[in-house]
DNA sequence: TTATTATATAACTATGTGCTTATATAAGCA
DNA sequence: TGCTTATATAAGCACATAGTTATATAATAA
């Protein structure tokens, strides 16, 4: 077999995670590139706490990590998480939102730290 | 690519259902056979209203498709869903259940008609 | 026909979830 | 030292969800 065999609870727990429009996006976002938590607030037009709740779950649950540099926080995806090889698989089915980076890039609103 | 492209809505909607404990481990039973609701009422050990709300949401988003066969109704995969192929990718990680349908067995409950 | 078995549906309830507003923490800047 | 920006957390609310009990429907058997 090519992967872990997952635990039933555990795989049941990741699919009700990703089983939200925002949680799911916010992994496909991350697939590609890190992103702070203000670059989200603009692409899912919601509040900041919105945004810092939905990652609090990925987090508490392995599923993402998160590096601060100076004032912002980013968070990229978790390759070590048990749950990494179904989370591949799962956002490979989700359409690509790059589009959604581009439109941040154009209104001048990505964040880098070099 | 060796797979239609998932719409954000249906693939996150899909996630939903299958994050819950019952539902995925009735679709990872139906994987291998097909399945009355009285031998999933023996299963998990629950109420027969509990079991057939399950299965009604399951057959509203067309992940199944039931059967009646005199007074039972089975319940089989639908392989003509446009999540079938996100589904059977994602049921490949829950470890087999079929230990379940053999404890049916040993205790003369499976249902068979032929 | 009546009784029994299998399943579905409806109404209710308890719990969970996602959002909001308000506030706290932390880093950078004047 | 304040002041601003970025993020987290807490509390409250509205809504969704999964279970329960009671009842309805449907098939079968006596």
């Amino acid at each position: 077999m090519s992967f872990e065999m997952g635990d039933l609870d555990e795989v049941s727990q990741t699919l009700k995670l990703l089983g939200d429009k925002t949680r799911l996006t916010i992994m496909k976002l991350l697939e590609k590139q890190e992103c702070c938590v203000c670059e989200l607030v603009e692409i899912f037009k919601t509040s900041q706490p919105s945004v810092s709740q939905h990652l609090r779950k990925l987090k508490d649950a392995g599923l993402v990590k998160e590096n601060r540099k100076g004032q912002w926080i980013f968070y990229s995806i978790n390759p070590n998480s048990p749950q990494h090889e179904l989370i591949q698989q799962l956002i490979a089915f989700v359409p690509s939102q790059d589009h959604e980076l581009e439109e941040l890039d154009k209104k001048g609103l990505r964040i880098s730290c070099n």
